[in-house]
DNA sequence: TTCAATAAATGACCGCGGTCAGTTTTCAAG
DNA sequence: CTTGAAAACTGACCGCGGTCATTTATTGAA
C-alpha cells in the first residue's frame, strides 16, 4: 500500500509548490493545501509531520543541488563562489522557507536529523575542496580545511540573514561580499 | 496616564522573566503570563505587540550588556572573545527567545527596526575597536575595519547556531572555536 | 471470493496567538 | 466637584496549526 501514497505526496508537493511559487510558504494555508491536492488536512500532517517539515520536503531539491555543486574541483577561492551559488540561492530565497530552515536546524531538540545531515555533508565537501586548493597553493595552509570550511559556511548564512534582514538590495552585492570575505578568509 | 502603564509593564516584564527562567521562552503562554500578572491577555499585546516583541524587550537587557562589553579597547584578536562574552551568551542563551530573534531579523518586511538598529551598533562599535588594533599592529590592515567586523559577528551567529543545533556540547568549545576563527580571521 | 490485517485518509476537535469593539480608569479643564 | 475625552485594559471571538479516534482502501492468505 505505498503506490497509493506515493501518488498522493506528490499530488501535495505539486500543489505545495505551485501555492509557495504564488504566495510564498508563509501564506500557505494547511486547508489550501489540502484542498488544492484534493485530500484532507490531515493527511498532510500525516505525510510531513509539521508545517516545518513540509518545508524541508519543498527544499529537498534545492539542497541536494546545493550539495552537488560542490562535488567538482574548484582551482580556487574566487571560483568557490560559483560553486556556492546554489546555496546562496537557497539561503536567500523563500523568507518562510529560509524561517523553517532556521527552525529546523535550532529547533528545542536540536537540529532536524536530516537538516543536520545535510549540513554536514556540505560541509564535509567544501573541506575536501578547500584541502585540494592548500595542495595546489592557492589557499592558506596554517588552519585545517574543516575550520576553514566552517567559516566559509559561516559567511554564507550570515549573508542570507542580511539579504532577508534588508541589508543586501541585491544579488550581486551579496555575492560581492562574499567574494571579498572568502578571499581575505582562504588567501594567504 | 503613563505611570499605571508603567507599572503594568514592569508587572509583566519580571513576571515573564521568571516564567522564562522556569520553563523557556518556548513553554510561555500568553494566558498564563497575563494571570500571573494579574492583567488580562488583550493588555499583553497591548504592550508588546505579539511573542516575538516580548522576547525582543524581554532581551533588552542583554543586548545592552552586549554592546556595553564592546565599549572597552581591546588590545587584540585574542581579548576580543572576552568582549564578546555578553554577545555570545546572548545567543546562546534560551532556545525560544533565539530563535524568536531569528525571525524578528529575518522578517517578512526586513528586520525589526530595533533590532537592526542594535546590530548596526553592535558591528560600528566593533569596526572601532578593529581600526584600533589595525593601528596597533594587532590586526591585519588589507581590509577596511567594518569588512572584519562582519565577519567576526558572522563568526559569533554561526558559533551560536552550532550551540543551538547540538553540534557544539559546551561554551568552553563554543569559545575556544571562535577564538580560533577570529585568530584565523584578524591576525595577519 | 471471502476475510482479516494493516496502511491510508478523514474531519471533528483542541490549544493558543492575535484582534478589537466595548468598558473602566485617569486626569485636566471649567 | 463635575465632566468629557483620551489612555489603559478587558475578554469574547477568530484563524490556523496540529491531534487522533474512526472510517475507508488495499492486499495477501485461506
Amino acid at each position: 500500500m505505498q503506490e497509493r501514497r506515493r501518488r498522493t505526496r506528490e499530488a501535495l508537493l505539486k500543489s505545495a509548490r505551485a501555492l509557495v511559487a504564488a504566495e510564498g510558504f508563509d501564506a500557505l494555508r494547511t486547508e489550501n493545501l489540502a484542498q488544492a491536492a484534493g485530500v484532507s488536512k490531515g493527511t498532510v500532517f500525516s505525510h510531513f509531520g509539521d508545517r516545518d517539515g513540509l518545508a524541508l520536503a519543498l527544499s529537498r531539491d534545492s539542497l541536494d543541488r546545493a550539495a552537488e555543486a560542490l562535488d567538482r574541483p574548484c582551482p580556487d577561492p574566487a571560483a568557490l563562489v560559483e560553486r556556492l551559488r546554489p546555496t546562496l540561492s537557497l539561503l536567500s530565497g523563500d523568507a518562510g522557507l529560509w524561517t523553517a530552515m532556521q527552525r529546523l536546524f535550532c529547533g528545542p531538540d536540536g537540529a532536524h536529523p536530516e537538516l543536520a545531515a545535510w549540513y554536514a555533508a556540505l560541509g564535509a565537501t567544501l573541506a575536501v575542496r578547500i584541502a585540494e586548493m592548500q595542495a595546489a597553493g592557492a589557499a592558506r595552509r596554517d588552519a585545517a580545511p574543516e575550520v576553514l570550511a566552517e567559516g566559509v559556511l559561516a559567511f554564507a548564512v550570515a549573508g542570507a540573514q542580511a539579504q532577508h534582514a534588508g541589508f543586501t538590495p541585491h544579488d550581486a552585492a551579496r555575492d560581492a561580499t562574499l567574494a571579498e570575505q572568502l578571499r581575505l578568509w582562504l588567501s594567504r
